[in-house]
DNA sequence: CGCCTCGTTGAAGGTGGTCAATTCGAGTGG
DNA sequence: CCACTCGAATTGACCACCTTCAACGAGGCG
């Protein structure tokens, strides 16, 4: 199942071209670029195709919180209401393409397409699970348990993307992204990751992931072995 | 709209007995009383009619992260698939009347009604941009901000649901339920509730939460004035 | 080369945790 | 009515994890 031309032409059959007047368009952006900032009205719900995207929460005192590292499949902007301000900025980790709806659009397509909209509702709940075992991490677990929860994460979901070419991983952030994402400072983040390297239990540097242990490392993130924590995101063909 | 045999009865028309076969059960359940618990399967989805649930995960030092008030309106356990174990634990804050589905069943209605499935999106949406917000004051905000944020989130739900009876708000909650939502400990939320008395923010006893200066208060929690942050919940009939 | 960002390290300080003792209030039973 | 109990709230002392501040090194790029 894919969030793709052709599953909505499926879907659609011949109310397609009632359905989408515009057809579907696909667009690229340019790593770093915002797609929508946070406090500004957007009218798009917005799928990536390709690439990595970023959400963060930016706060009066400059702080600003990783909320999420979006990867093919994931929908963005899908929770605005097209006259008050989104909740977050987004912005391109790396060049990206992405599949884009007017968001009264989107929702009307599911609205008289349950399969698109269970499509919808799966990725939704996606996000919420993901969401929490987040706020899981950031309240009770120690500054190697964040990092640790954090790289798994993105570990697993990587590979399930591109597959693992060999031990190491190729993830487009840096200890800054580590440090906000975690609620750290990038200086800790520095200091944590030293340990764990001493610690022999992962590497990490110049954007690649070896995980040397990942038992142990599971351990310190306290995770739960009977919950199925990954949930696939649909296919984008 | 709402999520009641009224609604199941309208969307479902002449089809409601064949997609409810049992109808639909109402169930009560005593304040303190678990509703499932993490790490064990459960099957069904549950709705909230009246009173308060609490969810939370439990890892294994002991500690507990609330993730979660759910008031009347709010849906539990849609995230699950039947086999492997829920991400967390719910159980009753206060008394509770429930409305409850088998998961399969309320998966298979949605799929047969996009307004029963639009409805669930909405609903999931509104729990994505919760915990996005708890994310956030857990990873940027300092105690008094975490408190703030949460209470003040409460105050406008509790309100929402059973309206203003003066400026005094009954929440069936406890300081130790503020520790493990904000992840600080009990004793220092303790002092920062003293603090805030203070400065004439707010009072907080008994289980009854004023607000004495709403507008502070959204200073501190770094509230974006941009970004309407509530999203009512659906009327329950 | 010069500039910039990111990473690294050290020293000092503060927010919040830990531990422990006391009080308070609600319930319970004498 | 009064002890007794138990959980929650409160307070103090001490401590640790993480932050802050500052400096420096490494690498990329004009």
């Amino acid at each position: 199942m894919a969030w793709d031309q052709s599953l909505c032409r499926q879907i659609a059959g011949s109310d397609f071209d009632r359905l989408f007047p515009n057809g579907i368009r696909y667009q690229t952006r340019e790593a770093g670029v915002a797609l929508f900032h946070q406090g500004q009205p957007f009218d798009q719900v917005l799928i990536i195709r390709s690439g990595w995207v970023l959400t963060y929460k930016v706060f009066q005192d400059g702080q600003r919180q990783i909320i999420r590292f979006a990867l093919p499949g994931d929908l963005i902007g899908f929770e605005g209401d097209d006259t008050s301000g989104m909740a977050y900025t987004a912005e391109a980790l790396s060049d990206v393409t992405l599949c884009s709806f007017k968001r009264s659009l989107f929702y009307g397509v599911c609205s008289s397409s349950p399969q698109m909209a269970m499509n919808f509702a799966a990725a939704v709940t996606r996000e919420a699970l993901a969401a929490w075992n987040h706020v899981g991490a950031l309240g009770q677990q120690s500054a190697m348990g964040r990092v640790a929860n954090l790289l798994l994460d993105l570990h697993r979901r990587a590979v399930a993307q591109c597959g693992a070419d060999g031990p190491a991983v190729r993830l487009p952030i840096n200890q800054i992204h580590i440090a906000d994402a975690t609620g750290l400072t990038s200086v800790h983040v520095c200091r944590t990751l030293k340990q764990m390297k001493l610690e022999r239990l992962l590497e990490f540097g110049k954007g690649q992931l070896v995980l040397l242990d990942p038992e142990r490392l599971a351990e310190i993130a306290q995770l739960d072995p009977e919950v199925e924590l990954y949930q696939p995101p649909l296919a984008v063909a």
